[in-house]
DNA sequence: GACGGGGTTGCAAGCGTTTACTGAATTTTT
DNA sequence: AAAAATTCAGTAAACGCTTGCAACCCCGTC
C-alpha cells in the first residue's frame, strides 16, 4: 500500500470546488473570493498538497529552472560565480541545475543538451572559451542565455563581467610604478579570450605607456592550477622577471609558494598580483594583493539580467560590465 | 513567427509510424525492427528532435534529477563532495539541481519542498545537523535520501562518511606522541553531531589512553570560518595548549596564518593537524596535516548508493563508511 | 421587475510523453 | 500446412496541471 500521491483532485473534491479554483488559489489568480481561497487552503494545509511541478511545467511551459554550466564547482572562481547566481536565483522562485563541464567543449554540447531537453527557462554559462560548437547550440536555441564571468568577442548572448583590459592594465602599471622592468604575465590558456586578447592587451597598454618594450619571453601560459604555479615559478624567475600578474588565485598561490620555497622573499624581491580576489588571496602568507572583481555581483548580476530576459522584459544593454578594485595586500609593495 | 518545437508526433509522421514507435526507438525499446529504428533515427536528426524531459517526467514520473542540499557551494569541504555527487550523477544520466541552505533548517524545509514538488527522484543531503524539522521532512518522505559527509545518530536515511572518532582519536594520538601534553580541539559548533559527539569523543578516547585528563577549557567551540581561526588563536595559546586538532580546513588556515602572523614558529613551537585534506592544505605554508577523507569519494559513493536505492536495488548497508587516513605534511613534527 | 455587468467558478482542451492492450504480420512448431 | 508463438506496431488512456471560454450568481439601475 503505497501512500497515494494525492493531486489537485483530490484537494478539488475535499474543497468542493473545481480544479481550476484550486489550481487559481494556488496561483495566487485574484479571482477567487476570499471565503473560497481560504476553504480550499485550509484543505490543502489538511492534505499536505503539494502542487506537481512537473505536470506544472508541462502545462505551462515553464519549470522555473534554469541550466549552470560550469567548468568546476571545486575552484573558488567558479563556485563564487554561482554562489551569486544561486542566492538570486532562489529570490526569484528559480532553481538551479548544475552541470560541471571541465571547460571540456564536447561535455559542455552535451550538457546543454540535456539541460535544453529538461526545459529550463534560461542558461547561464561559465567558461573561459566558447568552442565554435556552443557557439553553434547557442544560436540555434531560443532560450536566453548569459555568460558569467566570461568574455565574448561576438556578443550573442548576454553577459556580465569586468573590464579585464583595464584591470591588468592598471594592476601593471602599479607594478611598473614601484620600479620593475620585468613583469611577467602569467595565465592559462592563451586561446581564452580572456587572456590571449583581453589580459594581454591590458599588459602591452600598460607597457606601452611606461615605454617599456614588450618581450614575449616573460609571458607564461600555462594551465590555471595550483600545481601549475609552483612547477612555472623557476622559470619565470629565470626569466629575469621581478614581478607577475597572475590570471588565477590558485595559480598565483602555487607561484607564491614556490617563491617561499626558493626563498625568495615576498614582496621584496618578487611582487605579485592575483586576479579574482577569492578568499585565497587572504588565505595565503603574504597575502595576494588582487585585481578585485566582485565575483559573488557579477553571478547575482548575471542571474538578475537572465530573470530580466525571461520575463521578455527590456533590458538596456546585453553585456553588462562591472567595475573592479585593485585591492592591496602584502605581495606588493 | 516562433520556431515552432517540435514533437513527438511530427517526428511520426515523418517516419510514417505511430508516436508510440517513436517512443519506442528514442527509450531503446528492443521491439522494434532495425528498418524501423534506423527509419525514425534518421528522421529524428533530420528534424533535429529533442525529447521533452518533463513530459517524459510526468508520463514516466521520473525526473532524472536528484536534488543535493549544499550549506554553501563556495565552502571546498562541500564543494569537492558536490562533484563527487555530480560526476557519478551525470555517470548514471542523472542531473543535479543544487541548493544552498546556509545551514539554515528554515531554508532546509524551504528547500526540500520545492525539491519534492519538482519530483526529484532523489536526495543527497549535506549539512552538520540535521534539525528536527528536516528530519521530520526526511520521514515523511518517501523520496531516497542519502547524507554526503554528515553523520546522524538515529540512521532513518541512507549516509556516507568515515569514522569520525576513529580519525580524531588517531590524530590526537599523534600529536600527543610527539609529547604535547596539551592538545586543543578547535571546532564548530558542539551542538553539531559531528562536532560535540563523534570529535569530541575520539578527542577523548585518545586523552584517556594515553593517560591525560581531559581538560575542558581546550576545547574550543566556534564557526567553522577562516575568520573565526584567526581570532580564536591567540585564545588557544593562551590556553597553554602546543597543538590542535581543527575540524575544518579554513579554520585551520586561520589558526595557521595568526601564529605565524603572532610569529609564532608551526610545527616547532605549535603543532596543528586539519580535519579535511582539501586543496587548502597544500596551499597553506606550511602545508597541513591533515586528517585525509576522501571528499569526493564520499560524495561520488553517496550518489552511487542514492541511484541503488532510486532503483529500489537491495542496499547491504544504509550507511557506509569509508576508510580514512593522515596525510603527514609540515605543520607536525 | 427586467436588464447590464462585474465577480466567481466550472468545463474541457490541451501540454508531450509513456505504456498497457490489441492486433496484424511473420516465424516456428508439429 | 494449420496451429501456436513471436515480433512488431498502433490505439488510446493516463500523467497532474494551466487556462481560454462559457456559465452563473448577485447587485445596482432605471
Amino acid at each position: 500500500m503505497e501512500k497515494q500521491t494525492i493531486t489537485i483532485y483530490d484537494v478539488a473534491r475535499e474543497a468542493n470546488v473545481s480544479m481550476a479554483t484550486v489550481s487559481r488559489v494556488v496561483n495566487g489568480n485574484p479571482n477567487v473570493k476570499p471565503a473560497t481561497r481560504k476553504k480550499v487552503l485550509e484543505v490543502i494545509d489538511r492534505l499536505d498538497y503539494r502542487p506537481n511541478a512537473v505536470a506544472r511545467g508541462l502545462a505551462s511551459k515553464k519549470t522555473t529552472t534554469v541550466g549552470v554550466i560550469i567548468p568546476d564547482v571545486t575552484n573558488m572562481f567558479f563556485s563564487s560565480l554561482a554562489r551569486g547566481i544561486d542566492d538570486v536565483a532562489t529570490m526569484y522562485k528559480y532553481n538551479i541545475i548544475l552541470a560541471n563541464s571541465d571547460e571540456n567543449s564536447q561535455k559542455e554540447v552535451q550538457v546543454l543538451n540535456t539541460l535544453l531537453a529538461k526545459q529550463v527557462d534560461g542558461l547561464i554559462y561559465m567558461g573561459h572559451e566558447i568552442s565554435d560548437n556552443v557557439r553553434a547550440e547557442f544560436s540555434r536555441s531560443k532560450t536566453p542565455i548569459v555568460l558569467a564571468g566570461s568574455v565574448d568577442p561576438d556578443e550573442q548572448v548576454g553577459s556580465v563581467n569586468i573590464d579585464y583590459v583595464a584591470a591588468v592594465e592598471e594592476a601593471t602599471a602599479r607594478l611598473i610604478k614601484t620600479g620593475n622592468k620585468q613583469v611577467a604575465l602569467v595565465t592559462g590558456p592563451l586561446t581564452q579570450p580572456i587572456n590571449g586578447e583581453y589580459r594581454l592587451q591590458g599588459y602591452k597598454q600598460a607597457l606601452a605607456k611606461a615605454g617599456l618594450a614588450y618581450d614575449e619571453s616573460l609571458v607564461f601560459e600555462t594551465e590555471a592550477s595550483y600545481h601549475a604555479g609552483l612547477g612555472l615559478f623557476k622559470q619565470v624567475q629565470k626569466s629575469g622577471a621581478t614581478a607577475a600578474i597572475a590570471g588565477d588565485d590558485e595559480l598565483a598561490v602555487g607561484l607564491l609558494d614556490a617563491a617561499i620555497d626558493a626563498g625568495v622573499k615576498v614582496p621584496t624581491d618578487f611582487e605579485l598580483i592575483t586576479s579574482n580576489n577569492t578568499k585565497l588571496t587572504e588565505m595565503a602568507r603574504p597575502q595576494l594583493t588582487s585585481i578585485d572583481q566582485p565575483l559573488y555581483d557579477i553571478g547575482a548580476v548575471a542571474m538578475r539580467l537572465l530573470t530580466k530576459m525571461m520575463n521578455k522584459e527590456d533590458i538596456d544593454a546585453k553585456t553588462v560590465r562591472l567595475g573592479f578594485d585593485i585591492t592591496a595586500r602584502q605581495s606588493t609593495k
